[in-house]
DNA sequence: TATGAATGAGTCTTCATTCAT
DNA sequence: AATGAATGAAGACTCATTCAT
């Protein structure tokens, strides 16, 4: 009776996406300690063990939840380097900047869980490493092209993709400093001038190689 | 009867003593959340009441014990910016890794509990605005004195304060990258670099006054 | 699966039932603030956390305990005032005497927790203002019928209501007077009695419509 | 040296004095159970420990204040009976309205604490006899002198006792009646009335014997 | 596949009372 | 007579997880 199956399926991977939206629901409305198994599986309309069918536990679900939401920050910040240096950093700053709004709850989230849980902690380092060998490789390769000074790639990554995720967090999440003083673009172009000089020989990403250093 | 009373404020002020060292250790061993009331008065050897004489409770607790700690770490990352700007910075970062692992505890603990507390994150940012206006009023200076470049100086004293904080985080408490891959030398010596290009003239901060600028 | 869910219901009917005989028990025989909940749960053989399924805290649990317990205590002192309203009067407060003996434990609790929680003190209210308007009705009835003197029937009821609630309080509850003094009987009398000329003009009551008026 | 036992011995009074006033201000204000030895001490500006040099317990301290109190109370409600009786009952229940009024937080806190301790309980019942027995002893000489008809005296005694005090605490304290429906002269008037009719022929307690009856 | 009733471990906080000084 | 530091008992409530149906 494969229809039947077929309907049996069909059932259950609707209530594994209820289940799973739900759970990115409450996971950035509440946080990871305040979510409770209970709140997801009555936003999803399912009985209370239900979840446990879908899921091995909280962090088996929150794991669930990142992942999905992962792709399209992954996504959202990549670019191909073509052309101005600084234009193209400028603009995936912006893009980060934006993304990371849109996905707040879901990074509060991750942080708070990484004090909380081993396995969280795992996700959230899963999650950047990506980030930091992309850094390091384009770092790697305009060194190479001599457009970046000569430097650990691997380490400067890591110091790089932490002031922009700290920068992000603190600004977008805890709101230090101030989205009243400072607008996301401000934020955006201060740690594009910074990462810029911090990487940079003086006219390696200068758009037009015959113009004299822009000051600011 | 001033004898009287000196016994008696001795006894009392060697049980403040005793809680409030208690008390850094157990949060510094367990984090916000798992440490208990319980823990520290036993760790302490006082009765479990004695607690909410010298406390309000835990949040008040924490932020005595954050007080008491931040003090060394600000005095150990005070410089006072003489000669070689480059070689002071590094030495200064050198020892904010050296003080931040050495109370790598408190300063999980410290981001662990701003995401539990509001109070703790507001803990939090009185913790690090001192540091951000510290880099800030660095900034304005060195720029008023030509040798940094000119930039939004608060904003961009958030991020590299956050470089900073992030980047040690990771390394010190979350291990990534790998203390086995990096030594502390390193991890200094990279956020000396993209720092010193970040914000200097690149013949700024050059202990060598006659050296030429090195491009054009 | 009508069965299956009709035996779920059954067992959780019953596990419904254990706790709010439980919680009645420990009420009656403690007092409000000295019931526990562990007391309620261990009296009913379940788990601690099971109070919590069916209750949402001691409040709760004391108000449905009240509440099926004002039912029976309604029931038992309604009359249809026919005939001799002396003597239904009597049977009236003979009820009341009796019934309140038998739930004396919950009404000092009903006393005690009004005083403890603003919910039990609305409670309280509650309980008694279907008492007091039944007295008002009847009486505006009465002064209606020409039976009884005119006066301000709500306020009257008020007090007498008040009179019958606390003399039997004090007498069963506090035993002022002593029921070695003072039998129910006796105790029922006296409220008839008084109650009876407080409300009564002199002929109003009586069952011999011939009789003239005593004085004049 | 007479004069230095003298000395402290006022020192002594005058602390003895100070508790005791902040004792009742405590009890009035938050009621038996919610005062605490503390509160009753730094409101008194004395050592927590100085509290068990002059009362044994709380119940101990609450049972003086009662005390000091109930004299005020005692005498305020107090009549002669000269003239018409009526009126005096009118005066009397007024005054003892207005009374339970001025004095109600510590009425409550009777109320309150009477079933909290057995030792308060008792000292409720010492309170409310002298008024039973001054109540059954006019009942009496009123029986004796043909204007009260013949019946227990002191029982109703005690039932006459419930309604003024219970109709009064409601209405004082628990504010059922509301106070913004019926003025303390209503409620005295009909607290009056009641009682009136409920105890005296009807031509007894008339200040003018040839008068008809009064329709109200 | 889905249900939902039951479990029970874990912690903060208050406060009356004592007693050394 | 006065102090005030220290004590420690006592109780409500949440929620992840299981398992019989």
């Amino acid at each position: 009776m494969p229809e039947r199956v077929t309907k049996r399926q069909e059932r259950a991977a609707a209530t594994a996406e209820q289940l799973l939206t739900a759970a990115r629901e409450v996971f950035e409305a509440r946080g990871y300690q305040a979510t409770t198994v209970g709140a997801i599986t009555s936003t999803a309309n399912t009985a209370h063990g239900t979840f446990y069918l879908y899921f091995k536990n909280k962090e088996d679900a929150f794991g669930r939840v990142v992942a999905s939401a992962i792709e399209q920050i992954w996504e959202e910040t990549s670019t191909t380097w073509e052309g101005d240096i600084h234009a193209d950093l400028l603009e995936v700053n912006r893009r980060f900047i934006e993304t990371f709004s849109r996905h707040r709850g879901l990074w509060r989230c991750l942080h708070e869980g990484m004090h909380q849980s081993k396995a969280v902690e795992e996700m959230w380092a899963d999650v950047r490493r990506p980030f930091v060998e992309r850094i390091a490789g384009d770092l790697e390769r305009m060194t190479a092209e001599g457009r970046a000074r000569p430097m650990d790639a691997e380490l400067a990554a890591y110091a790089l993709a932490a002031l922009a995720e700290w920068f992000a967090f603190t600004y977008v999440v805890m709101e230090e400093p101030s989205p009243r003083d400072y607008t996301p673009e401000q934020v955006a172009s201060t740690m594009t001038d910074l990462w810029f000089h911090a990487v940079f020989r003086d006219d390696a990403g200068m758009p037009r190689p015959g113009a004299a250093p822009a000051d600011e």
